[in-house]
DNA sequence: TTAATTTATTACCATACATCAATTTTTTAT
DNA sequence: ATAAAAAATTGATGTATGGTAATAAATTAA
């Protein structure tokens, strides 16, 4: 119990709780260990919970009318992933979660952060916080896409996500960045 | 006073507010009218502001390296809009703000709306729920930048957003899409 | 209403990135 | 350790969209 409230105290950074919400918190999360190569949320799913990543590495993706996969969100230590648009709305997922290195995740279901809402307020403002921020990512993203060569992107992305790059297969990469395999291939090999 | 109240219970649809409540809400809330062309927010400003739109229509752009304009967001009625990144963060406004049509804007201030989540809670769940729709939007326009030609995001655009394509510049328009305003054209021509 | 200014269109050519196919390298499984 | 499978690289060629420049259309101002 001790070791799982130091846990506690890193997901929920710069927050201070009394015993009882520790022990509330505790009890709404899950701890999970998954493999390399596990489809954890699929297409068409229901997405009951959102995804607390203490260690490993994983993604999201969409698959499109072509059969194209698109990376839309990689996660790593410290950060919170799932199908957002399924998980909030409650419609099916139209995103796949894949573990791609071995990972250790808490999950948080939907009814347990309602559960949290109410029982530990200050938590509200916590996830609002992380939604601002991942909201100002996007944004930041979008620019991105927009305004830069695939060079810059790459660049930009190796350069902000240093722990990423190594964890992850090209294709996986080129499809976060909106290009091949090939031309990721072309562009390391130029900067060369 | 009566016409206020019926103004706030626009803003915050499906929310009932006490008339204390609602008192709060209007005083923390300031009706603006501005002109086309108005430069609300400027390239390095501080944000202290998010705009309620009542009417008009409005767009947040960001200019790149090479003097190129990106549009990032536009607003129309019901929406609200600022540089989220710079009001979150409290950082310098990476973007602008430009009235298209004339608008009537209510704007929260940074401590109005820090003074309404203390003084009416349930206000930090609404607008949660607001940053959670808007969260779920930017994804769905990252994936259609991976995952679509400039043909199927004009298309899916102006079939999302029928008012907004009467209100604004074709440029505008072009560099939300991340196209030039030839491209569109050229576009345009070919489905007719 | 006319002139001035801004915006949109069109043509021609350039380029970044995609596609396809073959080959090499790396990883995984036995 | 070796074979099999998966992933990455490379070359040749195709295509969507960009850049430039000239013209036409629409909007704004006088």
């Amino acid at each position: 119990m001790k070791s799982n409230s130091l846990k506690i105290s890193e997901i929920f950074k710069n927050m201070s709780f009394s015993e009882k919400e520790i022990e509330i918190i505790t009890s709404s999360l899950k701890k999970t260990t998954l493999k390399k190569g596990t489809i954890l949320i699929k297409e068409g799913d229901f997405v009951d919970n959102m995804y607390y990543v203490e260690s490993g590495c994983l993604r999201t993706f969409h698959i499109d009318v072509h059969g194209k996969e698109h990376t839309v969100q990689f996660g790593i230590k410290d950060w919170w992933i799932t199908d957002y648009t399924a998980y909030f709305s409650s419609e099916k997922a139209i995103m796949n979660l894949e573990i791609l290195q071995d990972c250790t995740l808490y999950a948080l279901s939907k009814n347990n952060r309602e559960l949290l809402y109410n029982k530990i307020p200050q938590i509200h403002k916590f996830i609002r916080i992380k939604l601002e921020r991942a909201y100002a990512a996007f944004q930041k993203r979008i620019l991105a896409n927009l305004s830069q060569s695939a060079t810059e992107r790459y660049l930009e992305f190796i350069n902000t996500y240093p722990d990423i790059e190594k964890n992850v297969k090209n294709y996986h990469l080129a499809s976060y960045l909106g290009i091949t395999t090939e031309s990721l291939s072309r562009i390391r090999k130029k900067l060369n």
